[in-house]
DNA sequence: GATAACTATTGATCTGTGTCAGAATAAGCT
DNA sequence: AGCTTATTCTGACACAGATCAATAGTTATC
C-alpha cells in the first residue's frame, strides 16, 4: 500500500504519505526528521475505509496495532457483563486509538466507525522497535500516552462533578477545540454521533441531552440544526464549563 | 524480601535497592535482567518520607520525575477554577505517580500524602535515556502507561454509569485487589483516605458514602470499624459491581 | 488531659435527572 | 417514491442522591 522513496522523482506526491498528510503535524511524526518520517512511514499500513457501523477491532481481540484516524470518526466502548454498551471515547482525525491494549496484549474496548472512516494501521511491535532507534519518536509516544492520561482524568472530573449543562457544554467545546486544532472551524461543525451516544458517553439520558441542547439553543448559546452545531456564544459556554453552578458548594479552599 | 544476586558478595543487600525491594515484582523492574535493574537503580533517588498532608508535587510545577510509592498512600487532585478540590486518584505502594506530566512538561495535578509516605524519585529524562538502552524497560513503561489508560477508562464507566452502591463496592473491591497484589490481606485493610475524599473521588456526597458503608455493614457485606474495613461477603460485593441494578435498562444488545 | 477542630453518622427535606409515554422528524431500504 | 425503522423532541412523574441540620465520635494541640 505505502509507496515510500526519498529520492526526488516525479511522483513526489506518492513518495511519503506521512510527509504529505495534512495531519502529520498532529499525529506521531511531529518533530521527526524527514528521514525518520520515512522510516515511520514504511511500517504504516493504510487500510481501506471502514463503513459506518463497521468494527476496527473488538474487545478481547489480540492487540497488535494502534491506529491513527485519517478521516471520519470512531467510538470506543465496552460491553458490560449485561450487554450494555458503554462509550469510553470518540476519535477524530489525527488521534490515536488502541493504546489501552498494550498492557494486557488484548484490546479492552471495541472500536467502531460512526461514519465512513479511514485509518493508518501502525503495528505496535514495529513502532516499538523503531522507537528504540529514534529517540524523538519514543518521546512522542510517551507524550501521546501521557496526554491521553491527563485527558481521561479531565473526563473523570467532568463525569464525577459536573451537572448536565456543564457536561454538554464541555463536550461541545472539547469537540470545537479538536476541530480547530485540525484547521476546521471551531464554531461550526457536524456531530457524527447521535444524541444517544453523547448521553452514553457523558453519563446522561438521551432525553436530558436533547433538553439541554434545546435549552442552549433557546438561550442563544448555540444554534442547532439536527447534527449541525454552531457555537454562538463562546464566552457564555466557557463560563458554563469553567466555574458556574459551584458558587454555593465550595467544600475546601 | 526476595534476594536475588547473581554474583555472590557480602554487601549485596546494599548494592541494589530495587533488587531487594519487596515491590520490585510490581513496579518498573519486573522482567529486567539483574544488570539492568542495577542500572535503573542508579538513577533512582530515595526521598525522605513525606508527612501526612505534605505535597509531593503541585499542579503547574515543572515535570521532571515520576515517583514510585514505596510505603503509605498519595492522592492526586486538581483545583478547579473555583478552588474546589477534585481527586483524580489514590496511589498505593508499587504504583507510579506523575505520568500525566510528560505531555505538557508540567504536572496537571497535585500529589499529597494521605499518611506518612515514602517514594522513589525517578528522573524522567534519565529513565527515558535508559529506556533507549534497555528495550524491556521501554516496553515496561509503555505497559504501565497503557494500564493507567485502561484503568482510567474503567473509572470513567464507573463515574458515568454506576449508582452509589456500585461505586462504593467497586472502590472497596479495587482497593482489596491492590492490597492483595502486594501480598496483603484482600479482605481486611485500613482506608487511608477520609469518607469525604472517597466521596470526592467517586462523585458522591460524604453523607451518601457514609450511608452506603453503614448499609453494607447492616447487610453483612462488610464489617467496618472507623477506617478499618473487612470485606465479609465477596460474592455479593462482586455481584453488586458486575451487573446489578441494570436489569431493566438494557439499551442496546 | 482538657479543649478545640475536624470527621463521621443519622434524619428530614429538596431537586436534578432518570424513566415512561407519545408525537414529530429524519434516515434507510426495496 | 413510499414504507419501515431509528432518532429526536416534549411533557408528566418518580426517585436517587444532594443539601441542610444537628449529634456523636475521633484526632490534634497546647
Amino acid at each position: 500500500m505505502s509507496l515510500t522513496h526519498t529520492h526526488s522523482r516525479f511522483n513526489s506526491t506518492l513518495t511519503s504519505q506521512c510527509q504529505n498528510c495534512s495531519l502529520s503535524a498532529l499525529c506521531l511524526p511531529i518533530a521527526l526528521a524527514d528521514e525518520d518520517i520515512n522510516r515511520l512511514d514504511q511500517i504504516i499500513e493504510r487500510k481501506k475505509p471502514l463503513k459506518k457501523g463497521e468494527f476496527l477491532f473488538r474487545q478481547g481481540e489480540a492487540f497488535d496495532s494502534v491506529y491513527a484516524v485519517r478521516s471520519g470518526t470512531l467510538k470506543t466502548f465496552n460491553i458490560t457483563s449485561f450487554g450494555e454498551e458503554q462509550i469510553t471515547g470518540f476519535y477524530c482525525p489525527s488521534e490515536l486509538v488502541g493504546l489501552s491494549g498494550i498492557d494486557s496484549g488484548a484490546y479492552p474496548v471495541s472500536a467502531k466507525a460512526l461514519e465512513t472512516t479511514t485509518v493508518c494501521e501502525i503495528p505496535f511491535s514495529h513502532l516499538e522497535e523503531l522507537s528504540s532507534q529514534i529517540p524523538s519518536l519514543k518521546h512522542q509516544i510517551f507524550k501521546v500516552m501521557s496526554r491521553k492520561i491527563s485527558d481521561d482524568q479531565q473526563m473523570m472530573v467532568l463525569l464525577g462533578k459536573k451537572n448536565a449543562d456543564e457536561k454538554v457544554a464541555s463536550f461541545l467545546l472539547n469537540l470545537s477545540n479538536r476541530f480547530k486544532k485540525r484547521g476546521y472551524s471551531a464554531s461550526s461543525f457536524r456531530l457524527s454521533m447521535s444524541r444517544g451516544e453523547i448521553g452514553n458517553y457523558l453519563g446522561l439520558a438521551v432525553e436530558t441531552v436533547s433538553r439541554v441542547i434545546t435549552r442552549f439553543q433557546k438561550n442563544e448559546l448555540i444554534h442547532v440544526d439536527g447534527k449541525e452545531i454552531e457555537i454562538v456564544d463562546f464566552p457564555e459556554m466557557q463560563k458554563l464549563v469553567g466555574v458556574a453552578s459551584d458558587c454555593g458548594k465550595i467544600s475546601q479552599i
